[in-house]
RNA sequence: GGCGCAUUCGUCUAGUGGCCCAGGACACCGCCCUCUCAAGGCGGAGAUCGCGGGUUCGAAUCCCGCAUGCGCUACCA
């Protein structure tokens, strides 16, 4: 067992460089894999640092927490040391199921390898605590045995009730030690009985604790202020300050690193240490991560683990050196590092001791460096599975590859996360080619003359027609430019007319090439039917003013407004509502003909509430004509 | 309440007594490029180094006090 292993720190040996302790470096990590060579030979002549990741098992751990387990991996491979996982399954009650999964698979998203552990052992396995119960009984027999720890019988109720007094009399809160002086015989001889009970650590009464942190220097507490605390619960399983100071000493843990909310709990340990007769380890505290508003790092706040991170499309290279980073620099202006500078670069010593706020913004530039930085087929193939994923059931699957690795050089600049691709380049899988809605067709260009815009659009087929045999995009970028002059429309107008009418959207990847990608004859229907949609504005006529109120003829019919107010950057006219094609219009719109305007007006007003000037009541202009063409406003 | 830790542009950071009237990055703004959006290039704005004392010829850097934030104050870790 672990326990009879001599601890390692002991051991005379040589130190492993070069090569042999490169290729020992890649060994072991993921549970499938055999237990690593390194952990085999650990006993024989490492002895670099050992430093340990000590999750308990309550969950996917956050990026705090792995970010804490990064720099202590980053610290092991820069020294030649060992990495050790193990897991801190004290408390029962707080146990998730799987947790242990999803802790190594976060630590192998980020490739972070591990030299012993849970699954593939090591010289000191096993390596989760509540299989190592015995060495904590071990221990507090000892401290039993000089009168360092003692038996303790108060019922919760009890603790309560003391805690109680002493907040009413003002007094430190603190375990008041009345079993302190319980007699071991006696207190040994309930215990045999079965009554429950808790064994406590004696610290104590007076003098001074001090210990040295890496990143703080000396931190000095009051023994007074500290109570004698509970190391062995009530259902014979130690705490997690037993446990760590047991487990940390059998495993030979050189740094014990951990988040600085263990600080004031550090001289406890320091003590039980020195009670044990243990040498004590660095202890190194990591500053915590906050969240945007200065609070704790929550879910409201978006993704907190890192296999959120990997679900959001962002690439484990981004998040190793961000976290990296965040509370640790090289140089002072170097920032984008890759694995080996940046283990070539570490040390624990140079970690900030403050908190910092994670910033998603710098994360996302990031991660587009890096998806901008990825070889052209690796890239593809990412897309490749997240559009499998993430495109809707319509497009028929499977993806087309060719068509994902055409697009990969025309969207890797435009994306941040992979998750950003499935609606930026979704209407080229859809079986039907999406068209916008009319009004985002005619959009400000056209809005004005959509039978501009038809026209257009049917040229545009006719000029296009002829380059389906050698469809490209020089070739269909020289025709729109053609055409453009031709029509004397603006170049940029006409294009994005074309991108709506083939892609469905305003912001899409670079148009031609785009086109060129697609099939030519269904980038030539979608033009054909852009031209339909827009030939409707002008084809449908508005049948003119109501004959009476309850006069319901469809007709399409703008309306304007004026009276409200342009605080939000609109003017109250500048928002024609044509009925059916704008969503946000009311159900009531194509009723207003015929209606006492200034009534309904106010009506429709409310309405629009949410979308609409509304500092002062607005007013139809005027009745509808009896033909107005779309895009057009009453006033006009 | 007590104890502890932290405190440089909005954010991440450089800085360990003179090179700093504070450097880099993200974000922001402007210009260029441009078929949209990005990406890219160039430029700009942005920090009296939390505040107040002190030490020193000289302090972001050392000392003291205060303030603020966070943490701990469990038979949780």
């Amino acid at each position: 067992m672990a326990a009879r292993l001599p601890p390692a720190r002991h051991r005379r040996v040589a130190r492993v460089r070069g090569a042999g302790a490169r290729r020992l470096r890649r060994c072991g990590g993921g549970a499938a894999r055999a237990p690593s060579r390194r952990a085999a030979l650990a006993g024989a002549f490492v002895t670099g640092p050992r430093l340990r990741y000590a999750p308990s098992p309550t969950g996917d751990p956050h990026v705090g927490n792995i970010r804490t387990a990064l720099w202590t991996w980053l610290h092991a491979r820069r020294h030649g040391g060992t990495f050790v996982l193990r897991l801190e399954d004290t408390d029962q009650g707080r146990e998730i199921p799987g947790s242990l999964e999803r802790i190594e698979a976060s630590l192998r998203w980020l490739d972070l390898d591990w030299d012993e552990g849970p699954r593939n052992g090591g010289p000191y396995a096993p390596y989760v605590q509540s299989q190592r119960l015995a060495l904590y009984h071990e221990a507090t027999d000892r401290l039993l045995a000089s009168d360092a720890a003692y038996r303790c019988f108060c019922s919760a109720a009890d603790l309560e009730a003391m805690r109680e007094r002493q907040r009413a009399a003002g007094e430190p809160p603190g375990y008041d030690g009345r079993c302190a002086s319980l007699l071991p015989d006696e207190a040994a001889a309930r215990a045999v009985t079965g009554e429950p009970h808790v064994i406590r650590f004696r610290m104590p009464r007076d003098g001074t604790t001090t210990f040295t942190d890496l990143l703080r220097g000396e931190i000095t507490y009051e023994n007074r202020l500290l109570d004698d605390f509970v190391i062995i619960k009530s259902d014979r399983f130690p705490t997690y300050h037993l446990a760590h100071v047991v487990d940390d000493h059998a495993m030979a843990i050189t740094h014990v690193t951990r988040g600085e909310e263990w600080i004031p709990s550090t001289p406890r340990h320091v003590r039980l240490f020195e009670a044990l007769g243990y040498p004590l380890p660095i202890f190194v505290h990591t500053p915590v991560i906050l969240g945007p508003d200065g609070g704790k790092l929550s879910k409201r706040h978006g993704a907190r683990s890192v296999l959120d991170f990997a679900a959001e499309g962002y690439l484990p290279e981004t998040l190793f050196n961000f976290l990296a980073i965040m509370g640790w620099s090289p140089d002072g202006a170097t920032e984008l590092l890759t694995r080996d500078a940046i283990i070539a670069a570490f040390d624990l010593q140079d970690l900030a001791a403050h908190p910092s706020v994670f910033d998603t913004q710098k994360l996302e530039w990031m991660n587009g460096v890096y998806m901008r930085a990825l070889p052209e087929a690796e890239l593809a193939s990412l897309l490749l599975d997240r559009l499998e994923r993430d495109l809707p059931p319509e497009a028929p699957r499977p993806i087309d590859a060719a068509l994902v690795a055409g697009l990969v050089p025309l969207v890797r600049e435009r994306i941040k996360l992979l998750a950003d691709i499935a609606p930026l380049v979704d209407f080229c899988f859809l079986p039907e080619p999406p068209l916008p809605d009319q009004a985002a067709l005619l959009g400000k260009a056209y809005r004005a003359r959509p039978a501009a815009a038809a026209d257009a659009l049917a040229a545009a087929v006719e000029a296009l027609r002829p380059l389906a045999a050698a469809w490209s995009a020089p070739e269909i970028e020289a025709a729109l430019r053609t055409l453009a002059t031709a029509l004397a429309e603006k170049p940029g107008d006409l294009f994005m007319l074309c991108r709506l009418a083939v892609t469905g959207k305003a912001v899409t990847p670079p148009l031609f090439e785009t086109m060129a990608l697609l099939d030519a004859a269904r980038c030539l229907a979608s033009l054909a039917a852009a031209e339909a949609l827009a030939r409707s504005a002008v084809a449908t006529p508005c049948r003119g003013p109501r004959a009476s109120p309850g006069d319901r003829t469809p007709c399409v019919c703008y309306v304007g407004w004026t009276g409200g107010d342009s605080s939000k950057g609109r003017t109250a006219d500048s928002g024609s509502v044509s009925r059916g094609s704008n969503p946000r219009s009311p159900a009531s719109l194509p009723n207003l003909h015929g209606v006492p305007v200034s009534s309904r007006m106010v009506k429709v007003s409310a309405q629009l509430a949410p979308t609409w000037p509304q500092s002062s009541p607005a007013t139809l202009v005027a009745p509808c004509p009896g033909r107005t063409s779309a895009g057009r406003s009453l006033r006009d």
